[in-house]
DNA sequence: TTGTACGCGTTATCAT
DNA sequence: ATGATAACGCGTACAA
């Protein structure tokens, strides 16, 4: 069975060292090999269908080529268009990208970082948002100071809680500035769907658009603002949960797509119009957006090329402070929030 | 920099030879070890930190813990589904999966083939859709058969034209099956939004459709077909090719779901109603549709499973003939497709 | 320019 | 039960 070609055969095979082999394979910055006898290896080589063995290859050079993604859920549109930025930035560096998911267990994230840096993966990108627990960041903190120390490379998408590069959404100004045009738009009462009350990109989403309807001078009643999970099902429940107490809103914030077409469900399902009944907003601008009606007014965050910034920054020589990249956001409005003015 | 502590580090420290820490670490089949030497080997592993490097492990143990992953583009939902289920049943083995994208070229993937072999992936899994193109797949079959007689294990996704293993759908009973379900409904003028034309799995949808229609005493025109990419866009062009020619239509099948929301989206564009003016179905059931107005009829297939099989059949030991494990498929009737009769 | 020989970190074989 | 030591497949000083 497993009966690998190596390359001492081939270097048999063309009557040469495996030195010369060596050289003549993988024809690094060096070429110092003479013309006939880099044919003679390659043809040997092409004869025996060698195939380099990777893992050998690491172990000689002292590096892989190989470069860590983690997420939550693959499934997840918001991820999978990370991972699209990740993979086609990785493919542009000759990386493999290795494919590490949570299965939705935050707290699996720790063991993940430990199982790339054995397999001693040059860098990882973390997709994944923070959480406002120390004791957890505590622990990813330590584990990536491990991998760094080792040689790693680390770029967190998300919060800057991590002491590693990170590409920081500006969830914030996000927030704020939809929080504004809707109060432009003419709406008043309105409410949020606020996702995990300690995920940190969902509280800052959360807070800056209450911040800003307030400052506007129509704040959000603590009533009107409910959490839940940062998911389809999370914003459906969140909807029915707000909508239960018969709530006197005009306006309701998701503080992500994914929540806010499961709101858009609970609402089909209860019956309440939207935007007849009820405006509603999301953030991410996800691709599924597209197919929805009405179309969905959100905050547009370009999903793939952060995955693709994120790649880069981990891949840049770099030493010092850990560095911050900045990905601004933009208000995206739609017919699902009409001017009510 | 890269200062990684190795096992022998270990070993010195606990003061015991590098086969006893070795032993006492992996805590293999032979578990022979004295309790107290396996304490302080342990101890001055966490101690030192060490984290032990799966690339030496694999050249030692002669196999990796890597399993790939080829598909054409993680982004799109089709893919990120099955992404889903191939990371739940690699995890479940201990592998780590390697994601191989060809970035919507499919020439693409006989070198990620070959890249995936050169890792020394214990398993590949290829969820992209085959073609009817000789030369092609031909290619694919010498670079599978290198790495099968290499040692690696493969799976198919879609038709089983490569002498691999092969998860297949039964796209054919599946097309069949809406076609009559919607004949039963009183649509007697179909047309088909057909994908790609040398694509097996458009095809076998396709042609199953027309079939069971025409059987029905309904045949498809002609001109009522059009092909297209298996994209959103293509389903969106393929959608007004067909409107452009004022067709006498009824229901429109597009062969795949994400078609199908181009499609969509162009009758919203074109002012076409559906399913007041016209009926459209696709074909998967891809989470997507739940957000979708109307909800789209269409016929599922059980993606995340598909993946997890798909991992599952790969990882067992087998020899001999390729095998084929098929899928069901499901019609799943929705408001897009109303009765007619 | 080519070849020799050592090292990469680990497992496994074979004595002890 | 434990310890030398030889693989594993390759890259690369160093020598020739």
């Amino acid at each position: 069975m497993a009966t690998s070609v190596t390359l001492s055969d081939v270097a048999r095979e063309a009557g040469v060292s495996l030195a010369t082999a060596s050289r003549a394979i993988n024809g690094s910055a060096n070429r110092t090999v003479r013309a006939d006898l880099r044919e003679r290896v390659l043809a040997a080589a092409e004869k025996l269908r060698y195939t380099p063995d990777a893992n050998a290859q690491a172990m000689a050079r002292g590096r892989t080529t190989s470069l860590g993604l983690v997420v939550h859920d693959i499934a997840d549109p918001y991820f999978s268009t990370i991972a699209a930025g990740v993979s086609r930035a990785a493919d542009d560096a000759d990386l493999q990208v290795t494919l590490a998911s949570t299965q939705h267990r935050p707290e699996r994230e720790v063991s993940l970082v430990r199982l790339l840096q054995r397999q001693r993966a040059r860098a990882i990108v973390i997709a994944g948002g923070r959480y406002d627990d120390e004791p957890t960041n505590a622990a990813m903190r330590a584990a990536l100071a491990d991998y760094r120390e080792s040689g790693g490379a680390v770029t967190l998408v998300g919060q800057p809680v991590l002491d590693v590069d990170t590409v920081v959404v500006d969830n914030a100004a996000g927030a704020a500035a939809l929080a504004r045009a809707l109060h432009d738009r003419g709406y008043r009462r309105p409410a949020v769907l606020g996702g995990p009350e300690h995920h940190l990109t969902a509280r800052e989403r959360r807070e800056a658009f209450m911040d800003a309807f307030a400052q506007a001078g129509s704040p959000v009643q603590p009533a009107h603002v409910v959490t839940g999970e940062f998911t389809h099902d999370g914003g459906e429940a969140a909807m029915r949960e707000l909508w239960a107490t018969g709530p006197d809103v005009d306006v309701v914030f998701a503080v992500n797509d994914v929540m806010a077409l499961g709101a858009l469900a609970a609402c089909r399902d209860l019956g309440v119009g939207v935007p007849d009944d009820l405006a509603l907003a999301g953030f991410d601008d996800i691709f599924t957006l597209r197919d929805v009606v009405p179309p969905l007014t959100t905050v547009r965050v370009p999903l793939e090329e952060v995955g693709a910034l994120a790649t880069q920054l981990a891949l840049e020589e770099h030493t010092g402070a850990p560095r911050r990249a900045s990905v601004a956001t933009e208000v995206v409005l739609r017919a699902s929030t009409p001017d009510r003015t």
